[in-house]
RNA sequence: GGGCCUGUAGCUUAGCUUGGUGGAGCAUCCGGCUGAUAACCGGAAGGUCCCCGGUUCAAAUCCGGGUUGGCCCA
């Protein structure tokens, strides 16, 4: 077990002093520098970068998200693109304002307006870029190739500038509205929350819910029963709403007469006895008026009727739902539709105001049982139930959270619902269902877009009110100074909030509305504000727009995915990218999310110096589909760097080994029609190799490409063309076979490292300037292009049967126990046409016959032998049968089956005598005892034969001492070239052998003395035939 | 609570669009090969294709329900 984790860590190591070799070559050449350059005059590959949070530690989904984005960007940077790669910093939100509040010992916004705005977002700058150095050196050491030196960062002013340009287009098209929005809002922070932080408070809570009763004006004795579970804003109710298409229904029921809805009337009522009166459909009820259940505040506008919705449901509560537009957001959107007054008696710390005088200053929950005995008294309460639902508490403080109508800002994305819909239509999505799907869906019911945020550190929403109402956008910073005739220090609170300028219409003082923004709209406005559109670079912002390249995580889909396509939709009505990868998360080993709570958090650092880059990006990018969860499993990372990296190394090792010993350089390669047949077979492969890899990448198919990478290098490069062709390699004397075999591994391994440089990076590049590349780096090649002309698929099909001989073969001979080091006379083949002699040498060596015979027939290597049918003899020997079938069974089978045939057989028992004729018998092929078979049955079949000559059984001995004396050239650590002098002793029958093939065991162990001698002092083999002893001297 | 994705050998996964005897790799065991490779080759063993129901002559595959894990939303 120790010894597996020293032998895994040895060669993970090779892999990071590879990667530290190339990255130093990077570094003082200044590689990453220079192909951010590359192709600059080519067309342009529009990429855009998603902008991380640098106060968060990068962990291992973010170099997948970058493994991702830089082998496209490589990629088609090779394909001669100019790929511009800005790098980019998001900066603002609430994230970094909490982690500022933690730092400060603070939690709410009264104590950070005590601390003074100005320290505040001093501290939050700050705070920013607390891991930028870790971003930094991750990116360095996954070679993934981004602009850092110049990024774009959400809190420049200039950024901030653009998008303030941005905001002012939308305002200019009347998108930008003011209005209540229903926010979730913790009472005892004052705030309200962000999405992303009532998601994390959600908790299974049980709660009183009630029937009330409503009394129906100008109906004697009439109810309208509504269900609530949060009785504290019946206070605040203004109407009751009733789905228009169901059926309602007024019972009489202890003495009065109640309105709910039919299908609920049969759940809830289910046990008593009631009456039905009249049936409706809840549109007929639409307009009826009731008594308000309290009188605190008078609504300013006609209120207290029933309103109809079709957010009504059947599956709780009376169908009749209760009202309070400043509380909940069906009710707000209802509330607009029949312009209800809106009754909000609540202070922002959660407790009633003081005209609620029963419950003046007391929190609205703990006034619900209070409340609910109020309404009881009253005789207009029909019941309490205990209720389990979700409920959202704050992440910080654990208060319930209230859903408070606020003013916001916002822009009316419902309103270009179509637009987004059709710019949806020309992105293509991967994977493909995200379109129509999970991003779809979420446009075809999309909500108007909550810009405004009661914060601090954020782009600051740049509208200027005068309390005659009017209101001014700004959209540049000339626009602001010119204006107010003031320099301004910088564009974030508090210092923008400073600045006044004077109302065009009544002349008083303009102020700043103190809101920032949503920092989705920072992070959505980059293909603009990334390029200070349009302030600078129009040309340039021109020709990079729309994006053609995005990929992030699945998680954005509602995030960055949809506020690129909300504001470029709004600002210029296109989308802003053509192309995105979704990738999803990087999950444990056994698909647990990572979190540090959990302990399961891999650390990227640890695997950069245990394994290194490529073996991180080659497994991500290998493993499944990007959008497939990765279940991160560093042992299966580890395998897939053995198996795919290992073997690269390892085959370039093999080149380099050989052709340093024969001082082998590419130059005058040989033309590929005059190379032998398996070379053809591999410049075949692996110009296929080229147009599908080409054909994976175009579409963004990374794993599928991935794939047919690993499936050439291990298969078809290492396993089966290095394999077959090792001895051309070592020959001593140049020859035509061993310079086409150099050339053909030249060119092969030249290739693939360039088809890989997008995915492996630092192996690429260490293949290519082993193989003597011409320029700084693999990566300013230009990607390979297929020589279609190589592409014979004659060969390929030719070589695929050969396999299948080989593999037929070694199974036969295991069926046998027959050692392939043992040679054998003769192979017969069935199936496949003769595969000329240079491919027959293959199967030769592989099985290591004499001779190979192509057969149409194989029946004459078959006996025929046969065995009673039971079938038969059972109706016509009733009893006897199974001892005549034991009778007959003593027969040799083959003999039987000719007797059978020919004459018949006649079988004498317990005294009686039977014959029994051809069709008695069933008959069978079976293999001569001289041969073996694999595939039997099959398209290709495969016959060795077993017999031994003598001459045979000597060579199968020289191969085995040939072995042991290689073993022990290995053990010695002999240079592959030493020249040595061998002395044996050992039985007689392996001498004779030794005697017979000695100039082959000489050849082949590159001995220049071979002695047989009595007593050999060197090392003891026991082999199948006999013993031996062996020494070797240099 | 809703939407989307997901579940296949001990582990990682292919197959699912278009129904027809589930295929790899790793790990295990037996055997073989080896002067590039702790690689490789032959063989063995290992499957409730998450569960239940439906459609069908036939379901891993199509449909419905449930469930595991994930993402998004509430």
């Amino acid at each position: 077990m120790a010894e597996e984790i020293v032998e895994n860590r040895s060669r993970a190591s090779e892999s990071v002093a590879l990667e530290e070799e190339v990255l130093a070559r990077w570094r003082d050449q200044d590689i990453i520098r220079r192909l951010l350059k590359h192709n600059k005059g080519n067309e342009y590959f529009r990429f855009l970068e998603g902008p991380p949070t640098a106060n968060a530690k990068p962990g291992v989904h973010h170099i997948f998200a970058r493994t991702i984005k830089d082998t496209i960007c490589r990629y088609k940077n090779m394909k001669g693109f100019y790929v511009p790669r800005m790098g980019g910093w998001d900066c603002h939100g609430l994230p970094v304002e909490i982690a500022v509040e933690k730092q400060l010992g603070i939690e709410n916004k009264e104590q950070i307006e005590e601390y003074g705005i100005e320290p505040f977002i001093k501290k939050c700058k700050e705070s920013v870029f607390t891991n930028i150095d870790q971003w930094s050196e991750m990116t360095e050491r996954i070679g993934y190739v981004l602009d850092l030196d110049d990024p774009y960062i959400t809190m420049n002013d200039s950024y901030i500038e653009s998008v303030w340009w941005s905001l002012k287009e939308i305002w200019k098209k009347g998108l930008l509205n003011e209005g209540h929005t229903i926010v979730p809002f913790c009472p005892r922070c004052g705030t309200s929350l962000s999405s992303h932080e009532v998601a994390q408070g959600y908790k299974e809570v049980e709660e009183p819910s009630i029937f009330v009763k409503f009394k129906v004006i100008g109906q004697e004795n009439t109810f309208i029963l509504a269900w609530t579970t949060t009785p504290w804003t019946l206070i605040s109710n203004v109407a009751l709403a009733v789905h228009p298409d169901k059926f309602y229904v007024k019972i009489k029921y202890k003495e009065q007469e109640i309105i709910l809805a039919e299908e609920r009337a049969k759940i809830l009522m289910k046990e008593e006895n009631y009456e039905v009166i009249q049936r409706m459909m809840g549109s007929d009820l639409e307009g009826v008026r009731y008594e308000p259940l309290f009188d605190f505040v008078k609504p300013d506008k006609p209120a207290y009727y029933v309103t109809t919705a079709m957010f009504v449901t059947m599956e709780d509560g009376t169908g009749v739902v209760h009202t309070a537009p400043a509380f909940g957001e069906d009710d707000y959107d209802l509330g607009v539709r029949y312009d209800l007054p809106m009754v909000q008696p609540v202070k922002p710390n959660g407790t009633f105001e003081d005209i609620i005088t029963p419950w003046k200053g007391v929190f609205v929950k703990d006034a619900d049982p209070s409340i609910i005995k109020d309404l009881e008294k009253r005789g207009l309460l029909e019941g309490i139930h205990r209720y389990a639902h979700q409920y959202p508490f704050c992440w910080r403080c654990d208060t319930p959270l209230l859903y408070y109508a606020r003013k916001g800002v916002y822009i009316r994305m419902s309103q270009l619902r179509k637009n987004l819909i059709d710019n949806n239509e020309q992105i293509n999505w991967f994977p493909p269902n995200i379109k129509k799907g999970r991003f779809g869906n979420f446009l075809e019911e999309v909500k108007d877009w909550n810009l405004s945020r009661e914060r601090y550190w954020g782009t600051p929403l740049p509208l200027w009110r005068c309390e005659c109402g009017s209101e001014h956008m700004v959209g540049s910073i000339a626009e602001l100074k010119e204006l107010s005739a003031k320099e301004v220090p910088e564009l974030h609170r508090p210092y923008v909030d400073m600045i006044t300028f004077p109302c065009k219409d009544c002349g008083k003082e303009m102020k700043r509305v103190e809101y920032v923004i949503d920092c989705w709209y920072d992070s959505g406005s980059a293909p603009i504000a990334s390029l200070h559109y349009p302030f600078e670079n129009k040309e340039e912002f021109e020709k990079q727009f729309p994006r053609d390249y995005i990929a992030e995580g699945i998680d954005q889909t509602r995030g960055w995915f949809y506020s690129l396509l909300a504001i470029s939709t709004a600002v210029f009505d296109k989308p802003s990218y053509k192309s995105v990868i979704c990738h999803a998360l990087v999950l444990d080993g056994e698909g647990k999310k990572m979190s540090k709570s959990k302990g399961n958090v891999v650390d990227p650092w640890e695997l950069f110096t245990t394994d290194g880059a490529d073996a991180i990006r080659w497994y991500l990018l290998s493993s499944s589909a990007p959008w497939r969860p990765k279940l991160f499993s560093i042992d299966a990372m580890r395998e897939a760097n053995r198996s795919f990296l290992g073997t690269l190394r390892n085959v370039l090792g093999f080149f380099k080994t050989y052709a340093d010993l024969d001082g082998y350089k590419y130059a005058d390669a040989v033309d590929p029609s005059k190379r032998p047949d398996v070379d053809r077979w591999v410049l075949s492969k692996l110009n296929l190799l080229v147009q599908e890899v080409t054909d994976r990448m175009e579409n963004y198919d990374l794993t599928g490409a991935s794939g047919l990478l690993n499936y050439f290098v291990v298969e078809d490069l290492s396993n089966w063309y290095v394999r077959v062709n090792r001895r051309r390699f070592w020959g001593a004397e140049d020859s035509m076979e061993k310079k086409t075999a150099y050339d053909s591994l030249y060119e092969s391994l030249l290739t693939v490292a360039k088809l890989i440089a997008p995915f492996a990076p630092f192996h690429a590049d260490k293949v290519y300037s082993t193989l003597g590349g011409e320029l700084d780096s693999i990566h300013f090649e230009p990607y390979p292009d297929a020589d279609t002309g190589l592409i014979d698929p004659d060969m390929i099909t030719k070589m695929e049967d050969l396999k299948t001989v080989v593999e037929l073969g070694r199974s036969a001979r295991g069926a046998k126990n027959m050692k392939i080091r043992q040679p054998l006379q003769k192979a017969v083949v069935k199936g496949p046409d003769p595969f000329g002699p240079g491919l027959e040498t293959i199967i030769r060596s592989e099985l290591n016959v004499k001779d190979i015979d192509f057969e149409k027939d194989l029946s004459t290597f078959f006996d025929m032998t046969a065995d009673p049918d039971p079938k038969k003899l059972g109706p016509k020997l009733k009893a006897d049968s199974g001892k005549v079938r034991d009778e007959i069974m003593k027969m040799d089978p083959k003999q039987l089956a000719k007797v059978a045939k020919e004459t018949g057989v006649d079988v004498e028992v317990n005294g009686r005598s039977y014959h029994l004729g051809e069709d008695d018998f069933r008959y069978h092929e079976v293999l001569g005892d001289r041969w073996t078979i694999g595939g039997e049955g099959g398209e290709i079949e495969v016959i060795l034969d077993l017999h031994l000559s003598e001459d045979l059984k000597q060579e199968g001995i020289a191969r085995e001492v040939v072995r042991r004396i290689q073993t022990m050239r290995k053990d010695k650590d002999l240079e592959y070239d030493a020249r040595i002098t061998l002395r044996i002793s050992g039985d007689p029958v392996i001498l004779s052998g030794v005697k017979v093939f000695n100039d082959y065991i000489m050849f082949e162990t590159l001995a220049d003395v071979l002695e047989i001698v009595d007593d050999a002092v060197g090392q003891d083999w026991d082999i199948d035939q006999g013993k031996l002893n062996i020494l070797i001297s240099i």
